[in-house]
RNA sequence: GGAGGGGUGGCAGAGUGGACGAAUGCAGCGGUCUUGAAAACCGCCGUGGGGCAACCCACCGUGGGUUCGAAUCCCACCCCCUCCGCCA
């Protein structure tokens, strides 16, 4: 499950092209179709003798209750029909809990077909959509890695003492400054937007991980916890999204739209050099992420809706920053559309990634079997689920460290934050 | 962690080997009645899979087992509740 056996035997060539054009082996498509065949072919064997067997077990029944001896010859032959269905029952129930297996684990493994208006291609191919702000120029600006080094906010050297190399710790001001940003990003979601706040559990199981497409397609970038079979969550949309697993919701109540503040955690395998600088890239770190589930007809206005959320947190904090439409092998296996909010940082000199929408329509929905009942005593169907950062922290906090720095060397704290910081205006300079 | 109780349709809740995919109530849908609504009454009403269809198959927490046949008996695991222990 993840596209659907409808759609697979319907449409093909699409999901072929759409995992082409996302970097991906388009043959799996064809390996599925092929063990679908085998399945139906399959189950039809089986379901028949499986009647035959339901038939004469009834007779076997009826046959006492009318008085034959339970132990006498002719139960007994009715007996040796149904025990011989059996066997064969066995033999193919077997066969088919292997076909089916190899189906699912191959339905997992085809991606979500991008929507046709999302550029095909690589890095190159992202769309600019928009930009607001004016880019700092970059001269005498100095990067977060000295400047919350000087300031005593982020220290590196003993995160990775306590922990490894790409655990931050946040001291003093550093700290205040995450929870200021925490709390204000979820006021402004509950009060503002409407969205129900949620504290999720920080690990999940394997179900819940398999859901959202953590597994078995980035299973790599999770920190697994053996012992208890449990997932440090990449990302608060894995245990918020799993909350309306196997759920049917009724269209009254919908949509419903989240805001979760959660620790973040991600291996981050083979990442290492320049952009690793800081805290640009690190193993844990913060962010409140919103999550909403739709009905399928307004999941493309809700992608636009909760993309603005965010760039008005941007605003607001007083940062530069663009929307890029994410080209087809950005955008990763389950989104079917994708706008990365990327802020300016004028001492790194480049644009940082701090929040990433996407829609998923119902390919999330189908793995997690989330329905909606379209009206009142309808067939359940899928809904659409979508998720945005709102925001992510480490970046968002360089690119205020960044962006707010004065000559003195102290960093205006941004107007909406302070009253979160005791009303506080400047953090900093040193000796202050 | 230990002892006991329990997990059944959207919800509540019966069902201890064959007539049970599952009583009953509530909710929902359709209808009668009514100016309209309510009440009352009648009918319908789980999910998934296979098949053009008739129809068939699977599902009573999960996975095994016993049996011709399992919601029902046995085993393991998971989850919930109560009590005890431990503990931020």
């Amino acid at each position: 499950m993840s596209v659907g056996v409808q759609r697979l035997r319907d449409d093909p060539e699409t999901l072929r092209r759409g995992a082409a054009d996302k970097g991906e082996d388009p043959s799996i498509v064809d390996r599925a179709i092929d063990l679908d065949e085998r399945r139906r072919a399959l189950v039809a064997e089986a379901d028949a003798l499986k009647a035959e067997r339901n038939a004469s077990s009834k007779r076997i029944g009826e046959a006492i209750r009318g008085g034959a001896d339970p132990n006498g010859p002719e139960v007994a032959d009715l007996k040796s029909a149904s025990t011989a269905a059996g066997e064969r029952i066995d033999a193919m129930d077997t066969e088919l809990a292997a076909i089916e297996a190899d189906l699912e684990d191959a339905m997992l493994r085809i991606p979500n077909p991008a929507d046709p208006d999302v550029p095909v291609g690589g890095e190159e191919a992202n769309v600019t959509v928009r930009t607001w702000g004016e880019p700092l120029p970059v001269d005498g600006r100095r990067p977060h890695w000295d400047l919350a080094d000087e300031l005593g906010l982020i220290d590196l050297a003993r995160g990775a003492k306590v922990a490894g190399s790409g655990f931050p710790v946040y001291v003093g001001a550093g700290s205040a400054l995450q929870r200021a940003l925490i709390s204000w990003f979820l006021d402004t979601h509950t009060a503002e937007n409407g969205m129900t706040e949620i504290w999720p559990p920080a690990v999940v199981n394997a179900d819940s991980a398999r859901g959202t497409g953590q597994i078995p397609d980035k299973e790599d970038q999770m920190y697994v916890v053996t012992r208890d079979d449990l997932y440090l969550v990449p990302t608060a949309e894995v245990p918020v999204t799993n909350l309306h697993r196997d759920e049917i919701i009724e269209a009254d109540d919908l949509p419903i739209r989240y805001a979760a503040y959660s620790p973040c955690f991600r291996r981050e395998a083979g990442a290492a050099g320049r952009d690793t600088r800081g805290i640009l890239r690190v193993h844990q770190f913060d962010k409140v992420e919103m999550v909403s589930f739709v009905r399928p007809e307004d999941s493309e206005a809700e992608l636009e809706w909760l993309t603005e959320r965010a760039e008005l947190l941007l605003q607001r904090l007083g940062l530069a920053y663009r929307v890029l439409l994410m080209a087809t092998r950005e955008m990763g296996f389950v989104q079917a559309r994708k706008y990365d909010l990327e802020v300016w940082a004028p001492g790194a000199e480049r644009w940082l990634e701090v929040s990433s929408v996407s829609n998923f329509r119902d390919y999330q929905a189908r793995r997690m079997a989330i329905r909606h009942r379209a009206e009142a005593g309808a067939k359940p169907e899928l809904l659409h689920t979508l998720n945005g950062s709102g925001l992510a922290l480490p970046r968002t906090m360089a690119a205020i460290i960044e962006t707010h720095q004065q000559p003195d060397g102290s960093i205006a704290v941004p107007e909406p934050l302070r009253p979160y910081l005791g009303g506080r205006e400047h953090i900093g300079p040193p000796g202050a």
